[in-house]
DNA sequence: ATTAACATGCTACCATACAAGTGTACATGT
DNA sequence: ACATGTACACTTGTATGGTAGCATGTTAAT
């Protein structure tokens, strides 16, 4: 929230092409080249490079030597293993948060649901997707776990691309809300084990629909048995 | 496990000076610049800046534009956080398992703790340390969640050199080995509460002993009031 | 003696040039 | 018609030169 220093090329790159990525402006499979995207932003290939390196490790493209740079295709096996962090963590949290709670976080918790409500009637899906973070954000926050939120946060592209697909192809899930409502309900009850209980049903829900969004973009998934590890060479 | 291609240039500087950096070979503070390690090596600077901001990411190292490179100083809250992470991966994994565990994974456990035990015998650190990190891989193979260890590994930074360094400091404590012996033993019998209280102790117990680490290397940790985010301005 | 201005040497950052691998289109030979 | 080789247009990987910012030491002024 603080306004930041004006960073170095390398970091706009990479925050330009990140936002362009995971709103899917960037579809799945889309070749981009470090030349391409350097002419384009009038910076040389260096910085544009750095920022692929950066974007590779956070799996949001592939970086293939001497071939070519895509927007990595939306794998449902890691997406899976992105839920299952952030479910971990937050039960994790959760506990931790009733034990140590102040009033001053439900409050913030209360604040970031009613910003999120305006979202929802404007149908601004991001702003919707940034406050939900937002909220979590808030236990973490509270519970000096703020490294582990970040690094969820940069763990959850694929997760993340899924979750957009899903509010864009149906409208925007109002019990996502009322979820949070009975979360922070929970946490004042200092029910922990309710709060995971709802946290399960929240973190889980995308996961149901992802058939459907299947069938609409088959060519943002990526297909199973390619995968690229396991070739059978000659022993 | 399978023989690598010859990586890039960049990938192997990265690999060598991560070992050096967690081996506790490249002290923290220890101050590194591109051109040095450039010429030490016969590369370019261009593959050692690559490795230099991918170690950055990890918090390895700490880059300070037009300024210098550091090796990272141990960062007690952020260890805090690395072994919070690992816990909370840790327990998820444990009630997987116990659901879907097979004999052959067990097996591979048993004969970890085996390695572990010459380790021992022959006062490896490293060895030790690394068929510890092994032991603990198996069980999230199993439940084919290696993108979650992978993530801890990377983000254990921190974490993994003090537990080198409280291993240095005094014997290997062979308490160790029998906690993963009990752990295999609660696995076996389904108990999946008590696995997960062995694990508790098993990953906190470093922590205990990190006073009489503190006074033996005292730069080697991050002083807590240096940090560098919240200078008091004139407003 | 103290302090401000300046020169110097260091750094990471960026631009650019070159090298090396990959795939494709096209020509060539059979 | 078909297989094969080959030049070429791409890509990422690496090397190198120049620039701007920071720290330190020296000098000059007060």
């Amino acid at each position: 929230m603080r306004a930041k220093k004006a960073s170095s090329i390398s970091n706009t790159v990479y925050d330009l092409l990140y936002k362009n990525i995971v709103n899917l402006n960037l579809p799945p499979g889309t070749t981009i080249s470090e030349k391409e995207i350097a002419e384009k932003l009038n910076v040389s290939r260096t910085p544009v490079r750095e920022a692929f390196i950066k974007l590779s490790q956070e799996a949001l493209v592939n970086i293939i030597p001497q071939k070519g740079t895509i927007v990595s295709r939306i794998d449902l096996a890691r997406v899976q293993e992105e839920r299952f962090l952030r479910e971990s963590l937050e039960f994790s949290v959760v506990d931790l948060f009733v034990k140590s709670k102040t009033d001053s976080g439900l409050l913030k918790m209360n604040q970031m649901i009613d910003k999120q409500k305006k979202a929802l009637k404007n149908l601004e899906i991001l702003e919707f997707i940034n406050y939900d973070d937002e909220f979590h954000r808030i236990m973490f926050e509270e519970t000096n776990k703020l490294l582990c939120y970040n690094l969820i946060k940069s763990f959850s592209s694929h997760y993340r691309r899924i979750r957009y697909l899903s509010l864009k192809i149906e409208n925007i899930p109002a019990n996502v809300i009322s979820q949070h409502e009975d979360l922070v309900q929970a946490l004042k009850e200092n029910n922990s084990a309710k709060a995971q209980s709802i946290l399960r049903k929240h973190i889980q829900k995308l996961i149901f629909e992802k058939e459907e969004i299947f069938t609409v973009y088959p060519d943002y998934f990526q297909k199973e048995e390619d995968n690229i590890d396991d070739y059978t060479f000659i022993s």
